[in-house]
DNA sequence: ACTGAAAAGCGCATTGC
DNA sequence: GCAATGCGCTTTTCAGT
């Protein structure tokens, strides 16, 4: 079991606001030296704590911040369906999260593309043409008020 | 207007899964000089096409791998309600994303906590009290099939 | 805009406290 | 478990094309 005191957590809270702090610049906001906060990082690291750094973009600024949630209802629960439904989906680009659900539907999944349509084109040439999809109803974004990709500890 | 080129497309997309490559690796990959492809890295900065820079870490290592979908529509359509819930949102540090969406509800709100006891303290004690609130409906994640920030452009 | 080389700063490993 | 040293690499700058 990994536990994570309180420097850990502060630790892991900066990096996930800017991963390109130094351990100097760290050290300092932690009260911790130079050494101290580096082989806190590698061991955040080598537990999998930390699984990458990664660069965020501006969705609006390259053209792909038409978002879409839509709802996937497969025709049959059938191992066969879900498994293939769930290898098809990681293939495809224009789909950034997919999450298998309780309720009316079996999965919701979060679409960027360009414009409405992109968004048509992705939902009959590439989306609706995977085998065992029931229905699909789609919920557009009209703004987003917030996203982040920091967690609390 | 931002144009990028074929360069700055893969460029970004391999920003976008490692953050931490270095320039003389980026370098290689795309056939250019340590100096060119370190000025195109900062335009994109410049540019605020790179918005920032931020490590990600593995939900279940932290327990907060309880993660939750929740629809909330407000009982009236007032600029203030909308503008309240909005700002409300923004300080819970359980919401990671909230989107104002068409459709049957006005937000969808994606919630991380570490279990169903905390969802539901989160839900009495933190998202209801918000005025303007009329329903909430939750959607609990089974399972998370796919979850990625790589846009492809 | 791209190249190449040279300076400044940081990451990383090691040593000793 | 922390401070200090030193090497190597990376980032950053600059002159030149």
């Amino acid at each position: 079991m990994i536990t994570l005191d309180t420097i850990d957590k502060k630790l892991i809270g900066y990096l996930q606001q800017d991963a390109k702090k130094t351990t100097k610049e760290l050290s300092f906001l932690l009260g911790l030296s130079n050494t101290a906060v580096y082989e806190r990082i590698k061991k955040l690291e080598r537990q999998q704590v930390i699984t990458n750094y990664v660069a965020l973009i501006d969705k609006e600024k390259v053209e792909k911040n038409f978002m879409v949630l839509c709802h996937v209802k497969l025709n049959q629960h059938l191992k066969k369906n879900i498994l293939q439904f769930e290898k098809e989906i990681l293939k495809l680009e224009e789909v950034l999260e997919c999450y298998h659900v309780s309720g009316d539907y079996d999965y919701i999944i979060k679409v960027f593309v360009k414009n409405m349509d992109a968004y048509r084109k992705f939902l009959v040439e590439k989306l609706t043409v995977i085998s065992g999809i029931g229905s699909t109803q789609s919920t557009f974004v009209i703004n987003e008020v917030k996203n982040t990709t920091h967690i609390v500890l």
